[in-house]
DNA sequence: CTGAAAGCGCTTACAG
DNA sequence: CTGAAAGCGCTTACAG
């Protein structure tokens, strides 16, 4: 479907000029504060462009050859916390310094990956923040380099084809996990995840979290499904599904904080006592903002911080003020009351 | 700040014509899938078109009389998962019918609204779906009526400014939560809330829990804060404030789940029995999902429905389908385990 | 200090 | 079936 909105904005520059007895030049002087023009006529056209509510066409305006204050933002999705304070911590930067932010969503899809990424290279956005963790489609990387369009990567720090990548080293992660489950003296071990075959760094935490036990002698046994949502329910239906089969499991890592809250649950009903009988451990540290009781042990970093380098590291690549090209975020292991 | 993209795009429609040996004209028509052409040529102008990674730059395109595929959406936050589920749907209906979304956040600031429409418009999106539940501005109303650009407005069915308007009943929820604190028996009822003043939507159902607390003689205690965040943390805040001054309250009704978890959080640390001591309630069941064992009693709906509606009200405007003007979303009562 | 000219990359409407 | 012409609303670079 398309739209037809050819009625659209009659006012023009030159609707102002007339309205205040300059040429349409001096009218865009006036409103991008450039080249001297006297205060009263300045005045003038100002109150004009006001009266007739004029708006500049930006379609006209950059490609007539001005710079762009637009800033394309792509994460997965808008509904999880972790991405959703990148965003928030993105556009308290950026707006201040006088750019605008235009978010879309890939739902981890490559495909959707490069629609998005074309729709934002279609307005010729002075940049682009990225989210990494996808198998992003070689086409979309052409586009890119194509447009010469400058890149920030968040929250892959591994495969860092662009400009500047921002994020935590999610093997570090799984280590860190494997580190705390073996100190606690665990021998039998769960992995609860799904969707591992989108997210590439989902699953680079749970191959360092495997390999991290292995290498101590610690088993892992994977219970994961790529068709259950990575919330609560995948959490609770993973959780049955590996306690039916192994009943002695001693510990479960999951994917993320919202599938640990389904395993919480599984326990609770089965009473099952944790940390007593079982272990259970997250990621992101998401959920204790919604608990009363139940705090879990999980890892977390600090999401606002992401994005405000990431948006740092957008003005940087403008004002030639040098950052580094790969930046690591900490992150730290929380115990909670759950292990 | 500023940024200068003059280097960006070097590929036109006349680059793959050359090499395609055909006129910019006819690409053109390719591309778009417009008028005659034969098989043949086609092809080779597609082929040419992929080899150099073209892309049609929408700023011309738009420019020159094409429609837009462009739609704007805007949400006070993507923080919250009230907004974040009703964009998500919204994505999934409006994509399969050829738009693309572009978000943006205001934050409930009437001036960032003001700035985010503007920008919106400045690149003459097909429609534009805006939230309501704040004092918009003046001038905002004016751009786009200037532009006469087609809005949804979503949240709020009291300002019915816009072409449609879908939202649940403020005014209603605020009732019908009173009417559940009544059935209960409850003399001394506690309101607890942030932000109101710019959030007219909770205000809203705030004086309809009041008005129909006191048509059956029940005072209405409020516990409210400009400054604090809706989030858990001043929920536990302004708990504390209010059972400190009123330790005989049998009842809260607070802003939001997210709020009600506070109340919560210092029911139990003070070792208040819920729902035997203190009945505890919220709005709009966003936290059910990260629950363990405590299911708040709360007012929910269908954001997602909210969504769909939104983007097919999009849609309409354009196929001439004709659809409500005012569309009010059903909400539902899911009494948990705290009152 | 001010504006006429040229051009950004497309699409529409029209001529061949 | 195909393309040369005109124009969308701006900005850049330059002349007065």
């Amino acid at each position: 479907m398309t739209i037809n909105n050819k009625t659209n904005q009659k006012v023009t520059l030159s609707d102002v000029g007339k309205l205040a007895g300059v040429s349409a030049m001096t009218v865009s002087k006036v409103l991008r504060g450039t080249g001297r023009i006297p205060e009263e006529t300045r005045k003038r056209v100002q109150a004009a462009a006001n009266e007739l509510g004029y708006v500049t066409n930006q379609l006209a305006s950059l490609l007539a050859g001005a710079s762009s204050n637009m800033v394309g933002v792509l994460i997965p999705t808008a509904r999880d916390v972790v991405y959703s304070d990148i965003l928030s911590a993105i556009n308290a930067e950026l707006r201040p310094a006088g750019l605008r932010t235009f978010i879309g969503e890939s739902y981890f899809d490559p495909a959707v990956d490069y629609e998005q990424v074309s729709s934002f290279l279609s307005i010729r956005p002075a940049a682009l923040i990225l989210h990494g963790g996808i198998e992003r489609k070689a086409e979309t990387i052409k586009l890119l380099k194509k447009q010469a369009c400058p890149v920030v990567q968040i929250w892959d720090v591994e495969n860092t084809d662009f400009n500047i990548n921002i994020g935590p080293s999610h093997a570090d992660a799984g280590k860190l996990m494997a580190e705390h489950f073996l100190s606690l003296g665990l021998k039998k071990v769960g992995y609860v995840g799904a969707e591992l075959e989108l997210d590439i760094c989902a699953a680079q935490r749970a191959n360092a979290f495997e390999d991290a036990l292995k290498a101590q002698g610690v088993d892992l046994i994977r219970c994961v499904a790529e068709d259950l949502p990575r919330q609560a329910e995948g959490g609770e239906v993973l959780t049955r599904r590996l306690l039916d089969h192994y009943p002695d499991i001693q510990g479960i890592h999951y994917l993320n904080d919202a599938m640990a809250l389904g395993g919480m649950r599984v326990s609770y009903e089965r009473g099952i006592s944790v940390p007593d009988s079982l272990k259970i451990a997250g990621f992101n540290a998401t959920s204790n903002v919604h608990s009363v009781r139940t705090k879990l042990t999980t890892i977390n970093m600090s999401y606002l911080d992401i994005g405000t380098k990431a948006a740092k590291g957008v003005v940087s690549l403008y004002t030639g003020e040098s950052v580094d090209r790969v930046q690591i975020e900490p992150i730290v292991l929380e115990r909670g009351n759950t292990t």
